[in-house]
RNA sequence: CGGGGCGUAGCGCAGUCCGGUUAGCGCACCUGGUUUGGGACCAGGGGGUCGCAGGUUCGAAUCCUGCCGCCCCGACCA
């Protein structure tokens, strides 16, 4: 029989009371990320740069199962690359960093030191922000013919984007991210390696991150600089506000043109090539917080968690109670799990219990001489915060199975949230009803002009996160203007 | 860049209005002891250019001037 467990947590504000606070204790307590000196730059920690560790390894696997290569481009940009795509310019000017001298000298007139003048560079270089152009402008030599197609690259990198307003993970001024860049022969195959990656992401989500998304195509409004077409996953976060957690762009030829990327196809006709760029970022570490955390801290799914299981010795690692535990601990292992014994004969069990908690460990095994005596273990699930004592005979499968279990007991959960904070509204007045009471994805009509689109997003702050992939057709009214609409669009507050 | 708030030990704060011994408290840290099934207790200890610079004063964390930084709220964004 289960016993549900008191939490006392301490040090972290509730959800309720503050939900930006929540977040940031939950980063803080959990030891994810530090502020640093940089302001909008975030120190990751062990702790969190092990999740994106994991994040990343399994999104790498699934490029690589769909013959993606990994490469690596500059840092920096010549600042003319960027403006040579239109679009792509006016979506990023305001928000990069610009590296204009290569030398520093002593401060002349006292202390410190002061840029050289002397030592202006001839052509300001961007920090990217991102990587087409500098990619583009290298596929240009790459791609003379059909047989350099498709050229499916990904890279693992860090960009910089000016942004005003930081939070850590959800948007910081550096962050990390993966960015893929494919150029293909055919307009068709181009978009079809978006959708495949576009389901990718979807996939990574459900599957590893426990986290249910809405695959959908951005409006003209909320594209990528420089796209013909953005499709998003959206996530909905505990506070009812959308988080765009990927992105994947059919760029068409807008950046072969701008690069001059053209090839000759086999019957010797030249054209410009087709482009894809796709990427997700840090912020997924965000995203993994906010939709699965609680009061007590930080929840990681299985799959993501760098220490699945945790064994605590009560009171302390006595050698019998040691003897027992590291039996265990190798079983467990040996099925793949990642597992450690807590050694630390310093701190009591409920403090460990409670940093554990924090930290987000999904399985914890508290183990004692009483235990023993009867041939149990206790067993504590994080994601439910529950306790029962099973027998040490075949713990290990045990634990097996829990942690699949908790891995669909958390994508379970997350989706009834949100279909539980999932409207359907037919007017406005509603629409900002919804929006001011339990928020969340509302679906509503939509007549596909910016018009009305940007009229709700002035009143209400709700932007259109997407229109749903597979939508089913349904007449109805636009809920600012009136005008006749042929399907419902998905709207949310975002991140 | 507008509006608000804050800078005192690693973290969180009190002290500032009304200037006055050696700047204090909690947490964390170190040492020793007693403890130990949900964040232990006792004793001892280390740690501070009171954001920076200038000024007023016999005397400044406290008053004045200037600067710097950070946080929150708005306009832009993965």
């Amino acid at each position: 029989m289960p016993l549900i467990y008191e939490i006392m947590a301490k040090e972290i504000t509730a959800r309720a009371e503050d939900y930006s606070k929540w977040y940031l204790d939950i980063v803080k307590k959990a030891g994810l990320a530090d502020n640093s000196a940089v302001r909008g730059c975030m120190v990751i920690k062990p702790n969190g740069y092990a999740i994106w560790e994991k994040m990343r390894d399994q999104l790498d696997r699934m490029f690589k199962e769909t013959g993606h290569v990994n490469a690596y481009f500059p840092l920096f940009i010549p600042k003319s690359f960027l403006s040579k795509e239109a679009d792509h310019v006016e979506g990023f000017a305001k928000e990069c960093a610009v590296v204009t001298h290569h030398r520093l000298m002593n401060n002349p007139n006292g202390s410190g030191v002061v840029v050289d003048p002397g030592a202006k560079l001839e052509e300001e270089l961007i920090v990217r922000p991102t990587s087409e152009t500098i990619i583009w402008n290298t596929y240009r030599d790459w791609i003379k013919s059909y047989r350099d197609l498709p050229l499916l690259i990904n890279q693992w990198a860090n960009v910089v984007r000016w942004e005003l307003r930081t939070r850590p993970f959800l948007r910081t001024t550096e962050f990390l991210w993966q960015e893929g860049h494919t150029a293909h022969a055919t307009k068709k195959e181009a978009e079809e390696e978006a959708h495949l990656i576009h389901e990718i992401y979807a996939r990574f989500a459900e599957d590893y991150m426990a986290m249910p998304v809405i695959k959908g195509a951005k409006t003209a409004n909320e594209r990528f600089a420089g796209a013909e077409q953005t499709y998003t996953i959206e996530a909905l976060m505990q506070d009812g506000k959308a988080l765009q957690a990927g992105t994947s762009h059919f760029l068409g030829q807008n950046f072969a043109k701008a690069f001059d990327v053209k090839f000759a196809s086999d019957n010797n006709i030249e054209d410009y090539v087709w482009a894809t760029s796709w990427g997700v970022s840090t912020r997924l570490v965000g995203g993994l917080i906010m939709t699965h955390s609680d009061d007590a801290g930080l929840v990681l799914p299985p799959r993501l968690a760098p220490m699945q299981v945790v064994i605590v010795p009560i009171p302390k690692p006595t050698p019998s109670i040691l003897e027992v535990a590291q039996r265990i601990e190798s079983q467990i292992k040996a099925l793949g799990i990642s597992v450690k014994i807590d050694m630390d004969e310093k701190k009591r069990p409920g403090f460990k219990f409670a940093q554990y908690e924090m930290e987000g460990v999904p399985i914890r095994l508290g183990i004692g001489q009483r235990d023993i005596d009867k041939g149990v273990i206790e067993v504590a699930r994080r994601d439910e915060r529950t306790k029962s004592f099973v027998s040490i005979e075949g713990v290990d499968r045990y634990v097996k199975q829990l942690l699949d279990d908790i891995q669909v007991n958390l994508l379970y959960r997350a989706m009834h949230f949100r279909d539980d904070r999932t409207s359907f509204v037919d007017t406005f007045d509603e629409f900002e009803k919804v929006l001011e009471g339990k928020g969340g994805f509302i679906y509503a009509h939509w007549d596909g002009t910016s018009e009305s689109e940007l009229k709700i997003k002035e009143k209400t702050k709700a932007t259109i996160r997407c229109i749903p992939c597979d939508n089913p057709s349904e007449s109805g009214k636009d809920l600012i203007s009136g005008k006749p609409s042929n399907q419902r669009v998905l709207f949310a507050k975002a991140y």
